[in-house]
DNA sequence: TGGCTGATGCCCT
DNA sequence: GGGCATCAGCCAA
């Protein structure tokens, strides 16, 4: 997808996200679960204290990754959306497997339990894709040859696919309906 | 089936 | 030093 998919407002943009195919290189798949985290108004996202060495790529130019490391062991995958020097990204929770399912699986080790585990949650996706800090923070999602890419849904998505809800694990600011998914598919993270 | 909890490290106050 | 955009295993029903 092209950058100006990503300057736009973070709830258009994640929205949209859903279907868009993530490719990792040696994995991918559909896109099925979005957070929007806003600039404004939002005391859960990361930017909403302003810039500081960790969320200062969230108010950089869009269609770049944000990822960060949180409860000692994990790291979750955004997407910077909005123009330049506007804060807002959207949080990438669960994939349905396209491509690498095996390696994904191998990656996720022995606690992964049925095929719809690999990626259901923004923990185990970014386990299961190979997705860290090191590798993908700061990195430009829309340049060819990056190590992380976004396509276009293989099959089109309708509003009415489209579930909100409140989003997960969040203190702060939780009663905002910003949590998206589509309806029925076997790799949400929760109903 | 659902609720609780330990693991574990970084960020920011 | 407190809190955190999580996960898996354990326990009680």
């Amino acid at each position: 997808m092209p950058r100006s998919f990503y300057a736009r407002d973070t709830v258009t943009v994640a929205t949209d996200l859903l279907g868009c195919t993530l490719d990792a290189g040696d994995c991918a798949g559909r896109i099925v679960e979005v957070e929007a985290y806003l600039g404004q108004g939002d005391l859960a996202a990361h930017s909403a204290r302003g810039i500081t060495p960790r969320t200062r790529v969230i108010f950089g130019p869009p269609g770049h990754a944000y990822v960060y490391f949180i409860y000692g062991m994990y790291e979750c995958l955004n997407l910077v959306a909005e123009p330049d020097n506007v804060p807002g990204c959207v949080l990438i929770r669960a994939i349905e497997p396209l491509r690498g399912q095996d390696l994904m699986a191998a990656r996720r080790g022995p606690a992964l339990k049925q095929p719809r585990d690999i990626a259901n949650g923004p923990g185990k996706l970014t386990l299961a894709m190979g997705i860290t800090r090191k590798l993908h923070n700061g990195v430009d999602v829309t340049r060819a040859g990056s190590p992380l890419t976004v396509r276009e849904p293989e099959t089109a998505v309708s509003p009415s696919a489209i579930c909100t809800a409140t989003r997960i694990g969040i203190r702060q600011s939780a009663g905002l309906p910003l949590r998206f998914f589509l309806r029925g598919n076997q790799f949400v993270s929760r109903f």
